[in-house]
DNA sequence: ACGGTTTCTTGATGCAGATCAAGGAATGCG
DNA sequence: CGCATTCCTTGATCTGCATCAAGAAACCGT
């Protein structure tokens, strides 16, 4: 859980081995980037990045949750994304941060310097293609995203929520009372659905009230009946 | 205006040579597209794309407007994102289409057959850079809608919506008194922003009386103020 | 220029979710 | 363990935008 266990792990025990900008490397680029690579963790709370920055290293999630947000003149913020393992932070070609990178949970981070990744990327295709897919799924992510804040009902919203939380943190397909813990606050989940976390509290006991989901301590939560919160979607 | 002015244009004096997937080529590079593109033109309303289609083709956008967007199962209908001409519709990679493409404003396709084209991004890295370049873009778009759809008001969002046309439409920087054609009705325009027709034009209205701008026709709008209308986006 | 169609405006009403407010449960720390 | 802090719940009220409804204006083909 803290950062010493991963302080010295070689790629090829890395837990995101298959997933992350590294997916498609053979062993030869793989050891390149491991001579790369340095560890980093981070705490809640705790901006990983900030707004404006310049750019020094770019990273992929071992371990934790990040979020992504963009705040207006006067305060409201909206969440852009969720960072979980094996997503990636920052891009090669930019030097600015366009966001506020946050840990939601404590974050243990695979850092690789951004200019030396950048020449690394130009000379593997491997890289360059994955990179290129990731960017791809996150921007997919996001325009569902887009339909979620702009036409779905609050209902929809969380229940939208929980089932994507179920599908990602979850291995293999979502079962009916599975255990799922919740990443961030009501206030944090009110950010990322576009709400305020009096509504998002409110909807979350609706649907426990209704025998949807159940809820133990602050952030557990438990799918009772998987069909009846598809239905609440929206999605059909 | 048809696609007949289009049918031999040579690649040199094309209009978004400078903009499109093909910017950084040189002149052999742009030889091999040459001989790959063919275009095609559509009418307003025409549907481009259909979500869930096999993907045939990818292609750039040299004239015209299209809206790609997204239904929920009762109807809701929310635009995930507005092409304009350089940008560029369909992947390397994705087999299917995830959103309705359809025409706005007539539209003429540069086009290239999925299959050959992908074989051509993996020998031609200009190309495959200048696809990451425009993917990021439009996740720095598509984020910034996310803020939009989430957090601003009605009032916001077609001032943002007026001033981002006003960008995207002109050359060089905006000023005031400039005549900007909406590429797009009001139901559309409200499918964009979250917001119902009804809305759209009480606050095109609203704004209107409050001389920040003119409105002259269905589709003509003017920027009168435009240090208001910037106040009134929310972006501070 | 004319009638038909589409698109836009404007008004009246209702409601989902924001806001305001206060107390309660979990969590963390000395 | 007990106190402080943070986070969550629940209720009361308010409001911005959706919805419903009816005309009016712009646009199109003939």
């Amino acid at each position: 859980m803290n950062s010493i266990s991963f302080a010295s792990i070689k790629c090829s025990n890395c837990p995101i081995r298959h997933r992350a900008v590294c997916s498609r490397c053979d062993e030869d680029e793989l050891t390149l980037l491991e001579n790369m690579k340095s560890y980093k963790s981070f705490e809640v709370g705790e901006v990983i990045l900030w707004r404006g920055e310049p750019l020094e290293y770019v990273a992929s999630i071992v371990e934790g949750v990040a979020s992504l947000s963009k705040t207006l003149e006067d305060g409201r913020t909206q969440m852009v994304g969720l960072m979980l393992p094996s997503d990636f932070i920052g891009r090669p070609g930019r030097t600015k941060v366009e966001f506020d990178v946050t840990a939601t949970a404590p974050v243990t981070l695979c850092r690789f310097e951004r200019k030396q990744f950048e020449r690394l990327v130009l000379e593997t295709p491997h890289i360059a293609q994955r990179l290129m897919e990731i960017a791809l799924d996150e921007l997919d992510a996001a325009r569902d995203w887009m339909v979620l804040l702009g036409r779905k009902t609050a209902r929809e919203k969380i229940a939208t929520f929980i089932e994507m939380l179920a599908r990602r943190s979850l291995v293999g397909i979502p079962e009916n009372n599975v255990s799922i813990e919740l990443p961030m606050t009501r206030d944090q989940i009110g950010n990322y659905l576009g709400l305020t976390l009096e509504t998002v509290s409110r909807q979350f006991n609706a649907l426990k009230k209704e025998g949807v989901i159940a809820l133990s301590g602050r952030k557990f939560i438990s799918v009772v009946d998987l069909s009846a919160l598809h239905c609440a979607t929206g999605d059909g």
